[in-house]
RNA sequence: CGGGGUGUGGCGCAGCCUGGUAGCGCACCUGCUUUGGGAGCAGGGGGCCGGAGGUUCAAAUCCUCUCACCCCGACCA
């Protein structure tokens, strides 16, 4: 491709409007451009990675048996219906009405899709296993679009769907897409971890997340560098260590326009470890519920919902005082009458407490003794608490999500009547599996974890284009010529390259060269009067080679790691 | 949805407080010089100042409403 007749709108400047590496780099670099909140132009460079991922994705899908199909990003709202997430789920949904006044809605996900396709079509157990997977848009009206291309409303997923006999199949097709995720991973050369995953209210049998470390990232992972225990912080659990408890007797304090942890620590001149943070949640059907955790521990309301089976949401401050009869800086689990949920770390000791009663505290309070509470799991793990398996401290790392893997079971054959007759000519409901990749994310994720100060480094393997051939001087046919042969060379050998025939001044050249992150920059230049040479440069390390124009493709090719480079697993 | 911020040529910004000819840098066009890390000089083109109302002799500037975008949080099947 010749830069002088393609569309590579490079910035010198950075956006104003974007905050993530990854983001002000694909502005910068003219992969994308922004249409609206969310809803992005990839523009010729972007696609080209778009394509790089894709292709290695079908590759190592088809490895597996997966069958390509093209489902609608249009939905009658039957299918919807059926499964039961029409009212289920909320303003996420894009919805609308042709011209008949019928509710459709835009595909935010195809398990409905493949439901009804597999009720149609699967009779049999000779039928199963089946793995059908598309490459496909996907739009949801996010709450909150952001980070560039990480958080959009309309993105391209590969998801992919098996349907299985029975639960041990599953298992069998959620392995083989455990090891094909990982394989599609590594060829992209993003680091990654692979953690287990809350299954969300929806259920199911078991969940993993692929994620890949940056700062960009919006979830956060546990993990154990001594047992290999990794879980995103919406699941994981740590043992926090206890502090010392003095051998208080139970009595009430003053504390007067008190109000926080940090408040009453100070006041009381007592670690916050010793205080019991309580926060009051009404959920739709189980009513109130105090939630309990250690004064210096942050509560992780997915914990308690999924403590408390339902959604829920904080009280007011009104709701706070109705309940529990004092305001929230002096409310506490002691003769409250609303259900008492507490992190399961608080089960020995003995603890700082709102007193119900505005401007007290009451010192000395033991749970189990002096009010009773359900235990559960509910504080955010932080990172130096202990693994619960092995008792090594634990790592806090911020991720990306680039790909999650769920045994969704029979959650959508049973309403959906997907069924097969089994081998004794019972009806019983597939099993399924659902799992996707945003090739977006994985895009992005690359530019996060291999960038530099001066641009964009692309892995091999996804890069736009192998090499870049920076044409220095159009005035010297010399360079001219040698640039237009290296570049048939090139062609002749199957590696895409980019020819900066601009005529522009050196430095801009090089700077765009950097900036854009080809992996293997060609300079055609003077060294080539001069000593019959161009330089071939590694982008990532810098490292410079001179070689006659004839050597060019072999120093490239020589440059080109090996075919599944190795990208760091756990 | 709650909180905060920003809207002025393609990009990045100043001007607004204290109303009075719409500016700067980069980019773009022309000419000359220059040519290995975002060139220099000279000349030039391009802006209903997000939108709608209002106040005023006069509004980018003050007031009201509204829209868009960004950030933090909530949400994320």
């Amino acid at each position: 491709m010749r830069l002088t007749r393609s569309l590579v709108p490079t910035l010198r400047e950075e956006p104003a409007d974007a905050e993530a590496l990854s983001h002000k780099l694909m502005l910068r670099a003219g992969l994308v451009r922004q249409l609206a909140a969310g809803i992005y132009v990839w523009l010729p460079l972007g696609q080209r990675v778009l394509d790089k991922v894709n292709h290695i994705i079908r590759e190592e899908m088809n490895a597996i048996g997966g069958q390509e199909i093209t489902m609608p990003v249009l939905h009658p709202a039957e299918i919807w219906q059926e499964s039961g997430r029409w009212n289920a789920i909320g303003g996420e949904m894009f919805r609308l009405k042709d011209r008949n006044d019928r509710e459709m809605c835009l595909g935010m996900t195809h398990e409905e899709v493949i439901a009804w396709l597999a009720a149609r079509e699967i009779r049999s157990y000779r039928d199963l296993p089946q793995i059908w997977y598309q490459i496909q848009t996907k739009e949801r009206d996010e709450a909150r679009p952001r980070s560039g291309v990480l958080r959009t409303r309309e993105f391209l997923m590969k998801d992919s769907y098996t349907l299985d006999p029975d639960e041990a199949a599953l298992d069998r097709s959620y392995a083989a897409h455990e090891q094909a995720y990982r394989r599609i991973f590594d060829r992209c050369g993003l680091r990654y971890h692979v953690v287990e995953s809350d299954v969300g209210m929806m259920g199911g049998f078991g969940a993993h997340e692929f994620m890949a470390p940056s700062a960009a990232g919006e979830d956060e992972i546990a993990m154990c560098d001594g047992c290999g225990y990794a879980a995103n912080v919406e699941l994981a659990r740590g043992v926090p260590a206890p502090p010392e408890f003095p051998a208080w007797t139970r009595e009430d304090v003053p504390t007067p326009n008190v109000r926080t942890i940090a408040e009453v620590s100070a006041l009381l001149k007592i670690d916050p470890r010793l205080t019991i943070k309580s926060l009051l949640y009404i959920a739709p059907k189980a009513g109130p519920v105090l939630a309990l955790v250690r004064g210096d521990h942050d509560l992780h309301e997915r914990k308690l919902a999924r403590a408390i089976g339902e959604e829920m949401r904080t009280a007011h401050p009104d709701e706070v005082r109705q309940h529990l009869g004092a305001p929230v800086g002096s409310v506490g689990p002691i003769d409250a009458r609303v259900t008492v949920l507490a992190d399961e770390h608080l089960q020995s000791g003995t603890y700082v407490v709102g007193a119900n009663r505005e401007g007290h505290h009451v010192r000395g309070v033991v749970p189990g003794r002096d009010f009773q509470a359900r235990f559960v799991d509910l504080h955010t793990v932080t990172a130096g608490e202990a693994c619960t398996t092995c008792g090594t401290a634990l790592r806090v790392e911020r991720v990306i999500e680039i790909g999650n893997i769920f045994k969704l079971g029979t959650k959508f054959s049973v309403p959906m009547r997907a069924m097969y007759l089994d081998e004794t000519g019972k009806e019983r409901p597939i099993v399924m599996g659902s799992y996707g990749i945003g090739p977006a994310r994985i895009a992005a994720s690359a530019i996060e974890q291999l960038a530099d100060a001066d641009g964009i480094v692309w892995p091999w393997s996804i890069a736009p284009f192998p090499v870049h051939i920076v044409l220095v001087s159009l005035r010297d046919q010399a360079q001219v010529a040698a640039a237009q042969e290296i570049y048939a060379a090139c062609a002749a050998r199957g590696l895409d390259a980019l020819l900066d025939d601009r005529d522009e001044r050196p430095g801009v050249k090089f700077k765009d060269a950097d900036l854009l992150g080809m992996p293997v920059r060609v300079t055609v230049g003077n060294a080539l009067a001069k000593e019959g040479v161009v330089e071939v440069r590694d982008r990532r390390t810098r490292q410079d080679q001179r070689v006659p124009k004839d050597g060019v493709v072999a120093a490239v090719e020589a440059l080109r790691p090996p075919r599944n480079p190795a990208g760091s697993r756990s």
